[in-house]
DNA sequence: GTTAGCACTCATTTCTGTTGAGTGCTAACT
DNA sequence: AGTTAGCACTCAACAGAAATGAGTGCTAAC
């Protein structure tokens, strides 16, 4: 017996099976695909490609008497060899560009009704993650008395995104000290990268004029707040969209879909990219997130201003429909970085 | 045939029914209250005393051989009249409190920790809105350019919350006159209510010196963003929670459910609450949204110092264990205040 | 006023056969 | 050698039918 191989008419084959699985979620079976346009074959013939196919690990088969299924690797070729992209219908697109459009100009407004364009155009459930805020600027940073013993130490970065957190002040500073301290860090840090803040700061703690308890601390939430995001900057949309899909009628999985979704931590493990692909795909247990393994996670990138951005992406069935949702997160991307670059 | 009245024993029967389907969803009969504990008549007795609840509207029947169902009108008596408030208990009192005080003390990470406490201890779907800044004070004013003419205004408060708004610079304004601007709109306005802030605009516009433009828009993005909170400032927690029961089961009511959870709109009209008691129920349709007519919220208030507060709330099916929720919402309710009263 | 007894209702469960989509194999055909 | 028709076989899904049982309402006795 020959070796088995992945012929011209196996992959046809194979992409007919997924194409139709895609859009039925029900087992495929050989006459399905003999009827279609271009097949010229019996289902006999279809049945035993079908049997070759199973052999070398594409299809799975629920049961002896139903159809096939796509396995997961049979999804990664797909990806990876049979995509078309799709263009968007320019009144989509144009439909699109609009909502986002009309928005306050603020960026955790634009990521919202981002996150609601994506699952309305995808039917599925998006996720964005706003900018990583690394490799952004610091414009300003504000002490300001907030209580006995506390301040707000404000963050505002060039892309217009503001960050706090509490700093306690060290006794006797009055809030005029803050207020000189303040002006200092800003005409220090102004327009310096994350990299230059340090060293910076390094600099500064060596003046034994200033507070060091003080600037210890306002480095660390610099560190903290600029460099990993923290987590009130990830947006969900579309939750509910995948209870639509019969892989969820079972209440139990649509639960615990949902509760992963809750957890910031597992979305942040989802979202975190390998590559720096412009699009990267993950499927099924590809996604490393056990509870999702059902899944398939597809995320994009967008730019804020060239130096910095973040991340977009959608979570679905397995068998989503990877042409559209690749087509609308490239868009989208764009879209995106387009909406916000004048922020920067 | 003398006028029904609800004597002595009808309440009993009645809070027995209730207590019993709250716990589980299945219709009551007349046989499971004959054996509780503390009901000496036999089944046929209560049949007929449930045969009276029914015509006084308390009970329904979904049909003829199934037992009996509260109605809403059972519920409204049984929280105005049967409710008794449980106290938790300690070890659990201290866990939750435990939960709220190991996070940051920004003010949005409580909140947010606050809703997963609520969601988790009554396992139903809680919703916290941040603080009404209404009646807080502003502590600082900061106008930071961040684009060719656009200023990025940032206001704190008292409360510790930050809130930022992007402001068109008008034409001929350099960062030092906006520097400048900053400093004044601070002294003027630091620690004044708002009511007194728009009256300082009043006499501010007077003043020809000043850019006229600007302080409309500052006065205007102060207003929008103190007054009417903004679309930022609900958490919810716990959304999945609710599929866990039966009367979810079907994904079709799962689904609209999460649907309706998604619009912020929804939410507010949710939350906002008539009087000022302590505890606000509202018992399916009573809550004003047709989408959750078959869903309860309790609402309860927390306080942030003694000028403002916010609301933090539950919503689940009608057959919630009010009187677990009650009391949870009115420990967590005094715990926030407290956690968040040294952020003043 | 209370309760036992009984006929009746009706959702739920269980069992049964039936249907039909689909497969795998074999033998004939090109 | 590859393709196809034919056929026996598998198995989930559907549809009744019968059994179950929780529950009611009514009546008559206590």
């Amino acid at each position: 017996m020959s070796t088995l191989r992945l012929d011209e008419r196996k992959y046809m084959i194979l992409q007919a099976i997924i194409d139709d699985y895609i859009t039925t979620a029900m087992p495929v079976g050989s006459r399905t695909i003999s009827r279609k346009a271009g097949v010229s074959v019996s289902p006999a013939t279809i049945r035993n490609e079908m049997s070759d196919l199973e052999e070398l690990g594409y299809l799975d088969q629920p049961h002896t008497s139903a159809g096939r299924v796509p396995s997961v690797k049979a999804y990664r070729f797909y990806v990876d060899h049979l995509i078309k992209s799709v263009r968007l219908s320019n009144v989509e697109a144009e439909r699109m560009h609009e909502h986002l459009n009309q928005r306050s100009s603020q960026v955790e407004s634009v990521i919202r009704s981002a996150a609601n364009v994506l699952s309305d155009a995808t039917q599925y459930t998006s996720i964005i993650v706003a900018p990583k805020l690394g490799s952004l600027r610091i414009k300003h940073i504000q002490l300001v008395p907030v209580a006995e013993k506390t301040a707000l130490m404000v963050i505002v970065t060039n892309a217009g995104i503001v960050k706090d957190a509490a700093i306690s002040i060290p006794e006797g500073l009055d809030a005029d000290h803050l207020y000189a301290i303040s002006r200092m860090l800003t005409e220090k840090l102004a327009d310096k990268p994350l990299e230059a803040v340090r060293q910076t700061f390094a600099e500064l703690l060596r003046d034994a004029e200033i507070n060091r308890r003080l600037l210890g601390e306002a480095l660390n939430v610099i560190e903290r707040k600029l460099e990993a995001g923290d987590s009130t900057d990830i947006v969900i949309g579309g939750s509910a969209n995948l209870l639509a899909y019969p892989e969820y009628h079972d209440v139990g999985k649509a639960k615990s879909f949902l509760a992963a979704l809750e957890s910031r931590e597992t979305i942040r493990k989802l979202v975190t990219r390998d590559g720096s692909m412009e699009i990267n795909i993950r499927i099924g247990p590809e996604n490393g997130v056990p509870e999702l393994s059902d899944c398939s996670v597809v995320t994009a990138h967008y730019a804020v201003g060239d130096t910095s951005g973040g991340t977009l992406g959608i979570i679905g069935p397995i068998r989503m429909n990877y042409n559209r949702v690749i087509s609308v997160l490239d868009f989208m991307g764009r879209t995106l970085s387009e909406v916000l670059a004048d922020r920067v």
